[in-house]
DNA sequence: CATTCCTATGTTAGCCTTAACAATATGGGG
DNA sequence: CCCCATATTGTTAAGGCTAACATAGGAATG
């Protein structure tokens, strides 16, 4: 802060009041005994000098600085963001101030990092919202162990405390919706490998796939965006491997597929069935409305707080939580139709296509 | 933080390593002069100790916390959480940490409630992205007059430190390109008028439209959610008033306005061109590609935290710096062709959606 | 009326760092 | 060999707050 016309402290209030710093710290507190006619002239004094208490000095004095700290990756996507809006709410409504840290990447080494500038901060927890493997999480909890902390991007049956949602159960719904439906060759496009959450979702989609003597007929890998998603959905559409229902990993990529899909003249669900994950505020209103297992993430960042807020209060034993998402059935999956794909809706993309072409070259580019 | 066997302190290291507490200090903050031995032996202990600054300790004493507050609404819309991702890195990058503080609803009590409770953590600057009126933004700014900050989300003419888009240059390019494009009847869906940038932009779309004695010839208002602006556009439809365009006031709202006009066989841009706000990742992919206007919110956070620390490294006089946005010409809009509706369209809409059903209904709800 | 027990308030000592100043050592010039 | 400049290290006093203990009045009790 810089320095205006100085910022009024406890001791000036004490003067104004005729009072000890102690007391006014009572009447500020509002914990202890305090007279009425006391609190009066204090509370009077703490207006006129118009002053707020350092919580620097008070969690130095305290030992707690009633801060929590979120480390998390890009901030920007869809998990990250609506997680962090239902961690700083609960924590906000708590009394504790969220500071928080980006991951910068992948692996132990990024973490640690985060994590440790947390603890700079002195908060007195740390929400990790970061890809780590059951053994790195457990590392990160040991090397951080007088910072509780609670992880919200781990395999399910690491040693520490966590707050998940179950991913392989959720990715088990969607694939037993498409086996439901009748499909047998499906095909995906899953986020980036080296994200945990990823890794339950494929064993999810293969274990069920397995249980009826199935398996992925083609894989792709995005990077969540709906860029990739496209990209992905034209690789696998050029591998000529047929395919009649796609698992993606999240719902913008689904965005891409369903583009990609469209240009090659491909009606979903009437030729492919396409199913994301995530349910995000768009997935119900895309053309078509798109089948998706639902993940409540505000939800989660909220419940993962309280888990941490339970670790400060108490010690418990390490536990993790998980939640299950469910299968939100739209109109993008139905039963596959192999080969019976009608004629005039080739003729409608040509026509349409023709008429964006001419919208767009009225006006030149970016 | 919770005791576990004690954190180590600078007293610590500094008996471990038998130098003076101040040395130990010159060594980890690098400043000073400290023989090359003792610099070894103390980075010794303190590797032993695994000493971790207490920043609430270095920013009692040295007066400067090194961190900055980020004021803002619902960070898990899309432009507050870009905006986070872009002054998180910033400030990462030169050594600050960030405090989110989200401001729960709008309004000078809302913002001043917020700001307060980053002034208690003695934050060295704000930044504060919540729609002010250039007077409340004077207040604000007033009020926390030892506190520098930058606002986000305040008229132009406000007399505060502010970093923001042109959001009157970026609704007038829009309804420009519609203008030129040839379009007469124009609706728009804007988002909450309390929004200080919407306001803005309507009066940028109204000028443009003024300009050629025409004016917007419905609006209907959303919340910025993609369900606002399907039913806003249902609300359009029902009203029986003719248009041929409708700017909508961000990418979210315009999946809605796609998806409603789609439901009733209205073909995008062949029937009513649709402009957004915004350029989201899902823009380009959308059917049809959504023609918008591209703000870049991650570097108007960085330009806003690079605002904020110029004017912590040392005072200067007040100003506001303009971002102007540019028009991303897609396949959602083009010249209008009034009365010429495709009866297949009408028919294609049937069939398909007699397919949705039967997808749908085969799986009970969610 | 002395004694006990609250209630209301004050005092003192830290929490962990840094700024400012003090002190000691080192080395070269005269 | 003394003196001064420089390099290196140490000491002391904050910074704003709270915990813990100390103290002074009363009211209640016997």
């Amino acid at each position: 802060m810089k320095t205006g016309e100085k910022t009024a402290t406890l001791a000036d209030v004490a003067h104004l009041a005729g009072v000890s710093q102690q007391t006014v710290s009572r009447v500020v507190n509002t914990q202890g005994q305090v007279s009425a006619r006391t609190r009066a002239r204090v509370m009077d004094a703490v207006g006129q000098l118009n002053y707020v208490p350092n919580r620097l000095a008070q969690g130095l004095a305290r030992q707690r600085s009633q801060s929590i700290g979120f480390a998390t990756n890009d901030i920007s996507l869809h998990a990250p963001s609506q997680l962090t809006s239902g961690i700083e709410r609960a924590a906000r409504e708590s009394g504790f101030s969220l500071i928080v840290s980006i991951v910068p990447g992948y692996g132990l080494a990024s973490v640690t990092q985060a994590v440790r500038a947390l603890k700079e901060r002195q908060v007195d927890g740390v929400l990790i919202n970061a890809s780590l493997s059951s053994k790195d999480a457990a590392e990160v909890s040991r090397r951080f162990a007088d910072v509780p902390s609670v992880f919200l991007d781990v395999p399910p049956d690491s040693p520490v405390n966590a707050a998940l949602l179950d991913q392989y159960h959720g990715a088990a719904l969607a694939a037993r919706h498409l086996l439901e439906l009748g499909h047998t060759r499906i095909a995906c496009v899953h986020g980036p490998q080296n994200a945990v959450a990823e890794h339950s979702r494929l064993q999810g989609w293969g274990d069920v796939l397995k249980d009826r003597s199935l398996a992925l007929v083609a894989q792709q890998e995005g990077d969540w965006s709906p860029a990739s998603g496209y990209a992905a959905a034209v690789a696998l559409l050029a591998s000529g491997i047929p395919f009649t229902a796609v698992l993606v990993g999240n719902d913008q990529m689904a965005v891409g597929v369903l583009r990609a899909l469209w240009e090659r003249g491909l009606n979903v669900p009437g030729d492919v069935s396409v199913i994301g994950y995530d349910d995000t505020a768009e997935s119900a209103l895309l053309i078509p409305p798109l089948t998706t297992i639902r993940q409540d993430f505000p939800t989660l960042g909220q419940k993962a707080f309280h888990h941490l807020k339970a670790l400060l209060d108490g010690p418990e034993p390490t536990r993790v939580t998980l939640t299950r998402p469910g299968l939100v059935v739209r109109a993008s999956t139905a039963r596959p139709r192999l080969g019976q794909r009608l004629q005039w809706q080739e003729a409608l993309q040509v026509v349409q296509q023709h008429l964006w072409n001419r919208g767009t070259e009225e006006q030149g580019g970016e």
